[in-house]
DNA sequence: CGATAAATTTAGTATAATCTAAAATAGATT
DNA sequence: AATCTATTTTAGATTATACTAAATTTATCG
């Protein structure tokens, strides 16, 4: 009897995982706010959670969770289906690099282990998603990221937008229109040290970032 | 505030209408045996589903359900999703015919409405799924069925295979390897007026009928 | 026609995930 | 250290869907 994990679970470790990706624990209200949910609620979730066997994460009151080993296989299973269906759709129904996390966030908690195997093989296992992040190995094993936050460059310093990440649909669109997307080459041509902000070269258009996102584009490895 | 209908009653929905088809109403006992759930359990889905507003539901104790024009609405949105991903999965991963069913039945439920309507374009809007079933138009009403069951065939009739209706992934597997499938030109052989079984010839391939699946079977325009 | 079987409904209970309101705790500020 | 504030937890209620067991209605058949 085989229980499988309800859609609600796959997303409380889905949304631990990405908060603790810096080696901090997830605070009950961070958790609360991502999943649009109530602080009660999480707690009362994160302490089934804990408790339930095998333990899906690891839980102190007032300290915020962790993932066990079991609770990260969980949600790199949710991750790796979420990237390959952005992938995957992009390629096949012409989605846009901005539509597309709406709808994956759906399916992502419904498709088989037969449907992954044959998206992967269909797009040749592909090791980023259409924003750049990486997919998840079919082992579940997330790779090392090799590539640099944008806000890290300095002026005159040249190179290839390699992920978006964290951005809701409005800044995707917002990217996409300037063309500062995965793959395109960009040159910096000015800094400012007081807020971090860069102004870049993409590809052959200017483009200026009056907005503080130099911090969710990453490069391959700058120049 | 568009609160849309859960999974649950979207099931019961699309079970109706099944039942319902050959006009007759649904009883709570076939509902139940179709839904995997206690009868009791429909009896009390089924009152909510006559009570919501708009009623989903026509219903009478004792009497069965039927459908309100609501209600096959939505019906008949599901049976959309299903038929068209059906036909999707099986273009674009390879999906057999046989294998389809059970990865459709879980989707057709979080697919948006946009992606129905890419799926439908990329496919060039057909007609039927890969079981031959007829696909609900975008604006959900059902076409109406041209074709004729196989048991209305006589000895040394010939037709085309249209569809195969209701059958499970074991009888689909044995067709298929028959090669009794959608598009098939078959001869009939040999009738026996006592089972309603008919024995024809397939293509190239002299298939035997020995299960009474001759009603599942239908064909184009009886010769 | 009335007995019995089958199908259906009622009534009460269970479980999962959420909510609200109130209580408790931790961390920061004097 | 005393207090204030923000976060977190507890407790109890709510919603949706299912369950079991018992009661009831309908159907069937001798």
């Amino acid at each position: 009897m085989e229980s499988s994990l309800t859609i609600s679970i796959q997303d409380y470790l889905k949304h631990i995982y990405e908060l603790t990706e810096d080696g901090k624990n997830a605070s009950t209200n961070a958790l609360s706010e991502r999943l649009n949910v109530k602080p009660a609620s999480v707690t009362n979730m994160v302490q089934k959670l804990a408790s339930v066997k095998p333990a899906l994460v690891e839980y102190q009151k007032h300290q915020g969770v962790t993932l066990t080993k079991e609770g990260r296989k969980a949600a790199l299973e949710v991750i790796r289906h979420h990237r390959l269906l952005e992938a995957w759709l992009v390629q096949t129904l012409g989605y846009s690099w901005a539509e597309v996390h709406e709808e994956a966030e759906r399916l992502e908690h419904v498709i088989s282990e037969d449907f992954e195997r044959r998206m992967a093989a269909a797009m040749g296992h592909p090791l980023r998603d259409p924003h750049g992040e990486l997919i998840p190995t079919a082992d579940l094993v997330m790779p090392l990221e090799d590539s640099t936050p944008l806000s890290a460059l300095r002026p005159k310093q040249k190179a290839k937008v390699q992920s978006v990440k964290n951005a809701d649909a409005e800044l995707l669109r917002y990217l996409e229109n300037l063309g500062l997307l995965p793959g395109v080459q960009i040159t910096v041509l000015d800094y400012s040290s007081f807020d971090h902000n860069l102004t870049v070269k993409a590809g052959a258009k200017v483009s200026v970032l009056g907005l503080n996102i130099t911090s969710k584009i990453f490069v391959e490895h700058p120049g």
